[in-house]
DNA sequence: TATACCAAACCGTCCTGGACAAACAGCCCT
DNA sequence: AGGGCTGTTTGTCCAGGACGGTTTGGTATA
């Protein structure tokens, strides 16, 4: 049964140890990996991988180092690679397999991408925050967000999947992220718009970093955003959505979940909600999906403006 | 392209189904009812209860109104009850129940207090948000905080306990407040403060609106308050706490979860976190934590004042 | 060469039934 | 009232099996 954080550990070498150096029990293997236990007690048996030890109930620890090949391994299966070909692969395997796959070659980190890294690093709260505004103010809020941040918040997870940076400093990045938007929205905030936004994500889904970014994308494009935070469940949605007669339901998907999940959601979801009301899905996550109707995918941000136009369009249609 | 890995969709014949009420398979009715699927099955084969059909594949499937049952159970257990007195009562039992639970008896709601759940109900958001600010502006930051916003949790709490507000209500008056506090923080934040305090939750514990309450407080009494937001791991405490040169570690706990987790992740980190840093302990959760060395316990913000002026007064003496 | 089709392999999820330790409740004792 | 003991409750894990949707890859067809 074995609960929680306290096994001590096998403590691995100084530094880097960070986010992975502690063994994980059951309980947490989802949080640390992003896969259900069943599947990883699959290929367990399956494929010899992953090969945990037992602690003094006979039930599963998985050792750092494994934790750390399980995330590996999870990304490549987001990026397309099936099991059979890399669950079990070494770690350096692994490692090169990713490099090939990540969008950018290595070392080509922008100069300011690598100073916001760096003020990540060295914790300096004020520099970061110093360093967005920055940014912020140069490009303005629509690019900021668009790209800088879009980008950033690709660079810090391929970061935190090769363990180059720990958990928290990407907590200290996502409230700096996050403090700013807000800050931001309030000078964009149109309690009149249309079209009437909910804003939320599936049960599961804890990341409301995205909702954020559309929040500020839709409301300088003239939405009226009502945000519920993260996790709601398919019901409250529809309830909600006639509640607060909304137009469109947006809705968030980072990688981080099983992609089945949000698909199923997705289909359950669209069949309880009034056909009127749109559904927007947005996210990294939403790539991975196979479109549906009665769905519009939106894989970045890009697609918001164009996608309001339309919106506007056909109601103003419809009306006449 | 995207040759997702997970993409296997059982077909759920529930799409054809009416928005109403829509049987649940497995894959969903944990989203639906906040319970795992092992402990539902558990339920059943010890209490008789929920008795799911199959689909043609023999998998279960959940009707409506055990649904609503499920979940109603979830709420009472939340409130403290245990399994085997409430799995498997009727539904006008369980519902009678809910009742009963409130702690104060109705129609005792003070004015103020009511204006804001008539503007929740009728999903007023503008009108929600001009009641807010209004008492903040009455009372001031730090009253409005520790009396009022504590105050109108613990009512909604029991507003959605008795099922009166929807979750996503609920979730509107939470979005409201944070951004209100939001707000109000940045006009009071404090870079160079002491102590300065690392904020953030226990792996499990989500609600943040308890760490905005702190930060304010802690802001407002000088403090230099640095957030990480919820679920952080102990050791990631650990290393934030040395990388930033934390005076002190501040945790809320919530009564969502349960009170077990809380306490065993408390001594965990004490063990493991240098005893020179303070761990405060907050929330209304704390109420049934067991006392411990080594850590403060703050079930009210009103501690947190004389905590901060003891603690300058020790590092003080400690000092000299 | 390109496309359509079909069998085989793959792989995630659910199944049954059992085990166990942590958490709890009730009791006795001081 | 408070502290320690004991029996019960209860969530989570284990093992191995089954199944059906998806993907793969080879073959036949245009």
């Amino acid at each position: 049964m074995s609960h929680t954080y306290d096994q001590p550990l096998r403590s691995v070498s100084s530094l880097d140890c960070g986010a992975a150096g502690v063994a994980v029990p059951v309980i947490l293997i989802e949080n640390e990996t992003g896969l259900t236990k069943e599947v990883i007690r699959k290929w367990e048996s399956r494929y010899g991988f992953p090969r945990p030890e037992r602690d003094e109930n006979g039930d599963r620890i998985y050792p750092p180092d494994q934790v750390v090949r399980l995330r590996l391994i999870r990304r490549l299966l987001g990026a397309g690679m099936r099991p059979g070909k890399v669950v079990g692969l070494e770690l350096e395997t692994l490692e090169r397999l990713t490099e090939q796959m990540s969008l950018e070659p290595p070392g080509t980190t922008s100069d300011g991408f690598q100073q916001v890294l760096d003020a990540l690093s060295g914790h300096d709260l004020p520099r970061l925050t110093h360093l967005l505004k920055g940014q912020l103010i140069r490009q303005g809020l629509s690019v900021f967000v668009r790209e800088t941040v879009a980008r950033l918040n690709v660079l810090i997870g391929e970061c935190w999947l090769r363990g180059e940076i720990n958990i928290f400093e990407e907590h200290l990045y996502t409230e700096a992220v996050c403090d700013l938007l807000h800050e931001s929205i309030r000078t964009v905030i149109n309690f009149s718009g249309s079209p009437r936004v909910l804003l939320t994500t599936a049960p599961g889904e804890l990341h409301t970093i995205g909702l954020l970014m559309a929040s500020t994308i839709l409301s300088l494009e003239g939405a009226h955003c009502i945000s519920l935070g993260a996790q709601m469940p398919a019901v409250e949605i529809v309830t909600a959505a006639k509640g607060c007669a909304i137009d469109v339901v947006g809705l968030s998907f980072s990688i981080a979940r099983p992609a089945r999940d949000a698909a199923l959601f997705l289909r359950d979801l669209r069949a309880r909600l009034d056909p009127a009301v749109e559904i927007w899905a947005g996210g990294v996550g939403v790539s991975r999906l196979r479109r549906m109707d009665g769905v519009r995918y939106m894989p970045d941000l890009e697609k918001v403006s164009p996608t309001i136009t339309a919106w506007r369009k056909s109601r103003a249609g419809a009306a006449s």
